[in-house]
DNA sequence: ATAGCCTTGATG
DNA sequence: CATCAAGGCTAT
């Protein structure tokens, strides 16, 4: 290979005299010792330790022809840096618009090569990179379908030590659940809304506060509100009733001493453990994530897990007395604080769950919806599949946005819409900062199926 | 936009 | 199994 690409270099269309006539002789092996150390670095003395070639292997200096900055290799026919390479890449298929601003003569090196691109394109032609070896758009999808058939098949076999993958492929409901928290969700529009703003106890955080539309504000025209398809319908009581089966307790859960069961930063994770279990039988139930690809389905459940539990926190939140009101008992978000130590945190936690709650009070269609944008972010790390991901996100946009006009009308329901949207954007910085308190976090002390999905070790 | 670091298929 | 040379990702 370096024989044919040298010779096509050479008889092709090169100059010669500027070339990179430096250093060829570096890949011929038979490095010229250069005594130097004698000590070398100790090691073994397995063969001749006298010849200090080994060594020089990975000293073996080639220079950028562009800039002179250390190279690794060839990159598109020229000996270049990692630098000069990827502005090639870039730059190269795109040539129009780089004009020297002086004569065409700037000088490129190491730390002039920012200045000019016309220039350093220009000597990126001459030392021979040739465009053609940028892989078009062609080809490089050509190169990523390989890629991601490789991983397919690699990952089958990994899917077998995989304990989200053991989860997923599971046919038994281990979230089976028995009791139903406080008097059961609402259905599609039987949600009770408070006539007025809610809540709001003490008016310090009224900007926190979603301001709801009086009911009687409501028109009354029904032509003002959006119908739902049928198929609309079918499709957000499927999610919103696996949703609703995922908020029970599980059964073998005792009663617990909250004080003693979140001490420490891991003890919240591993708590977490069942809501990640739970959301995986959520998402079985979501015909659209059967459709994703093994890896996929992984990925996606890995990057949407933070977030989901921020949702649920949100959704189990009661403003009156500052705790979350889980199947299993009460919990004073002060728990947060204890356990890890940062104070602003919590705050923005709770600041988030006072949104979210304040907007969508007890009204699980909402929350499905909200839990199913999550999941089907194309934003999530890894994704590979990310338009097809992009496009089943779209459908359930489309729904919540139907979805509140059949309720509020369309005179008011871009108000929902638009808080909803954004409550999904808080969740970004949130997760972030609830990302830190995974590194104070020692793996030992974290359960296999939570190491899996926070990407822990 | 840049540049360093990483993953990966191909090649020998 | 090591090396090469593509693209991808992401902090600056």
């Amino acid at each position: 290979m370096a024989d044919d690409s040298d010779s096509v270099a050479s008889s092709g269309m090169m100059s010669e005299d500027e070339m990179f006539a430096s250093s060829s002789s570096a890949s011929a092996g038979t490095c010229q010792g250069q005594p130097e150390q004698p000590s070398t670095s100790g090691m073994e003395a397995e063969e001749k330790p006298s010849f200090t070639c080994r060594k020089m292997k990975l000293k073996d200096e080639k220079t950028c022809g562009v800039c002179g900055d250390k190279a690794l290799g060839y990159n598109f026919n020229a000996i270049t840096c990692e630098s000069c390479k990827a502005f090639f890449r870039r730059n190269a298929l795109k040539d129009k618009s780089m004009v020297c601003l002086f004569d065409n003569k700037c000088v490129v090196d190491l730390r002039t090569r920012r200045f000019c691109p016309a220039c350093r394109i220009r000597k990126c032609y001459s030392i021979g990179m040739n465009r053609d070896m940028i892989l078009d758009d062609s080809e490089r999808r050509k190169r990523m379908s390989k890629v991601m058939a490789n991983r397919a098949r690699k990952g089958s076999s990994t899917m077998l030590t995989s304990p989200i993958a053991v989860q997923i492929k599971s046919e038994v409901d281990t979230t089976d659940s028995v009791m139903i928290p406080q008097e059961s969700f609402h259905h599609i529009t039987e949600v009770t809304r408070p006539p007025t703003p809610y809540g709001k106890p003490h008016g310090n955080s009224s900007d926190i506060i979603f301001k709801h539309v009086p009911k009687e504000s409501l028109p009354t025209d029904r032509n003002m509100y959006h119908q739902l398809s049928s198929t609309d319908k079918c499709l957000l009581s499927d999610i919103t009733e696996a949703y609703r089966s995922t908020l029970a307790a599980m059964p073998e859960m005792g009663p617990y001493s909250i004080e003693k069961e979140y001490q420490k930063a891991s003890d919240l994770i591993n708590h977490s453990e069942v809501v990640v279990r739970k959301l995986i039988m959520f998402v079985k139930h979501l015909e659209d994530f059967k459709h994703l690809t093994q890896e996929d389905q992984i990925a996606a459940l890995k990057a949407c897990v933070m977030n989901t539990l921020l949702l649920r926190s949100a959704l189990f939140y009661n403003i009156e007395k500052d705790a979350w009101l889980t199947p299993k008992g009460e919990i004073p978000t002060s728990i947060l604080k204890n356990a890890t130590g940062f104070v602003s945190l919590h705050n923005n936690h709770v600041y988030y769950c006072r949104r979210v709650k304040s907007m969508a009070l007890e009204d699980l269609n909402l929350y499905a919806l909200l839990q199913a944008l999550i999941i089907f972010d194309p934003a999530g790390f890894n994704v590979t599949g990310r338009e097809f991901i992009s496009s089943i996100q779209d459908r359930y946009i489309i729904l919540l946005k139907h979805y509140l006009e059949s309720v509020f009308s369309y005179d008011y329901a871009k108000d929902y819409y638009v808080s909803a949207l954004d409550r999904l954007c808080d969740l970004k910085v949130l997760s972030e900062e609830h990302a830190k308190i995974l590194l104070q976090v020692n793996p030992v002390d974290v359960e296999p199926l939570m190491l899996e999905v926070l990407n822990l070790k």
